[in-house]
DNA sequence: CATGAATGAGGATTCATTCAT
DNA sequence: GATGAATGAATCCTCATTCAT
């Protein structure tokens, strides 16, 4: 459970996965990563036992730095359209900021190499979130439905839209609102 | 005069690797592939050059068999409502039926084995839909956005319903309808 | 032992043989050689019952054209320079206009695909050729050796020569003629 | 720091493909080499990164091992025919002594896997046999000739004698000089 | 006889993981 | 701990040959 291993070689290896699998595919050999993080072949297996841990260690770290990056300064007591709006701009910022984590992400969540506990634990710590969520549906025609399905397709919108916009990047601000006004319709039209 | 290539081992193969890929992933050894379908591993390649190319016609079948489950009895002359809700009704009740074929087509969107002129074959006969989205935009917010924004948007409702559902089967119904109802507010909306 | 089956396409078999070995090293697929002979790819072995078979009766073949080639207007009664030097441009000549048949029976040569019993068929006819090596010993140093030498010493200057000229084709008169002069001294030389 | 990569090895794999190349040809499988070697199917590709690359070191290492043998000790100062002597009995030693080797040479020669690279480097460091044949062409009619024609009759003319005496090993001493005697003459004869 | 699909034993190479140094 | 050589199962694909049509 300790973890005396350099932390640095331990990030160095999931910076190199990312790049490596955002280029290639899930099917980068260990031994790539291993290189580009500049760490000899064996060593990746002192800091994650097998390829699929480091899988899904990867995972639950993107996932975690997706969630800061969305909830850490949430404007609790903000209005409900300006935090939905905040939601969404991190969101969507972070994933075509970060195209090579989103794409990671992606590949990941399709893969079958990511444990149900690791799913499980992405999903933690959206309370706000949810609770957001569930005071739009307040509004609308989905007041009925759990909250979990707000969020599913408030998710769904936003990955849709950062796809997009990585097609059409040039008018990346028109699909950025557009999105958003269709979300906020979605979810508050009744 | 000799044997004539049969269609049915060539479709023996592509729902072999259906079942495999669903439960496996793409990484499934053409070997497998050929077990299951009750072939030889080297008559497989008679088949197909090679599992790219295996993969790349499959993802085109499966494409076309869901663009036919949509389109072949579209209600051109009915109400753009119940157009919608048939396009709606088509998609979602196929991914559902056939789940397997559902995850092979998700998992093979995000490959990199699709070609991109497999992809561009794969978009085309989809002017019924691209109409009925531009329709609906008429009426609300998302007026000045191409259509290709729009049928993106239903397509990406339609998958999260779809996986939802997955995950909840026993309320389905109730997610089918608010997924479409979400669906009509986010491009109705104004 | 009867050969009803039509010699055209047996012939076809052989020179597509010879295009494709010369091009492209003994390991050419028997489908190649059947296809680019305009036949089907089963149909080659109703000609010649393996590969290998096929590989000796080309050898066979390309030989029994060398030595007609050589010896079929053999002036049996000119001169002992005038012979000599008759099969030496015959030779030659021939190796350097085909050189892909000269390819292919170097290729075979060292290969371990033909059998002791073609080789041995292979040599035979030779009769004259020995003769007139016997006559050069005479007058000379390797007047005590067997006739197999110096037809074996022939040989090789001839290749050689070939060989050389196909490095140096603009000087080829040049190299063919020390060739032969070569060969006499070496022979004749006491 | 790790176990580093050992010459043996090496030299056990380039050994074993001598050995089995010798007895079966050019199409033995590397995983018969890595065997006969003593090391696993997958090491022999940390020592070579292809087939190829091992057919063309192997290649490299005779011709080097060949050459070393016969100039290593070569006499430079001796008298022309001493000299000439001297390579002729070294190479057709060494021919003879390590058949295997020799037939490996030949059959990667012809081969065509041998990169052009290869060759090149192959053919260096024969400066003083090179003057050799130049001083003997001095005296005989052969003077206008390129020195590359006589190392090109050299090396025929040995070959073929150590072939010979390959087929006719009881009478080993006899076809030596006579190959010998054939060479001087062909080179110094006018 | 001709055809070319069917077969399945290889064959070269890759790669996660182990382990000697 | 770090290193990278060693391992060998696994993978895609080839090809001589057979055989149904």
């Amino acid at each position: 459970m300790a973890r005396p291993k350099s932390p640095e070689k331990r990030d160095a290896l999931l910076a190199a996965a990312v790049q490596l699998i955002a280029e290639q595919g899930l099917s980068v050999p260990t031994s790539k990563i291993a290189k580009v993080a500049g760490i000899s072949e064996g060593s990746l297996f002192t800091y994650f036992e097998t390829k699929e841990t480091l899988l899904n260690e990867l995972y639950l770290e993107l996932k975690v730095e997706v969630r800061a990056n969305m909830l850490d300064t949430y404007p609790t007591h903000a209005s409900l359209e300006v935090r939905a709006r905040y939601i969404w701009d991190m969101y969507v910022r972070f994933g075509i900021a970060h195209s090579d984590k989103y794409k990671v992400i992606t590949q990941l969540s399709v893969s079958d190499s990511i444990r149900e506990q690791t799913k499980r634990l992405s999903m933690e710590g959206y309370e706000a979130l949810h609770a957001m969520v569930q005071e739009m549906f307040a509004y609308g025609a989905l007041k009925d439905q759990p909250y979990a399905f707000g969020t599913a397709l408030l998710l769904s919108l936003m990955n849709m839209t950062i796809e997009f916009i990585a097609l059409h990047p040039s008018e990346a601000d028109r699909f950025w609102d557009a999105g958003f006004i269709a979300f906020w319709n979605a979810v508050t039209g009744s």
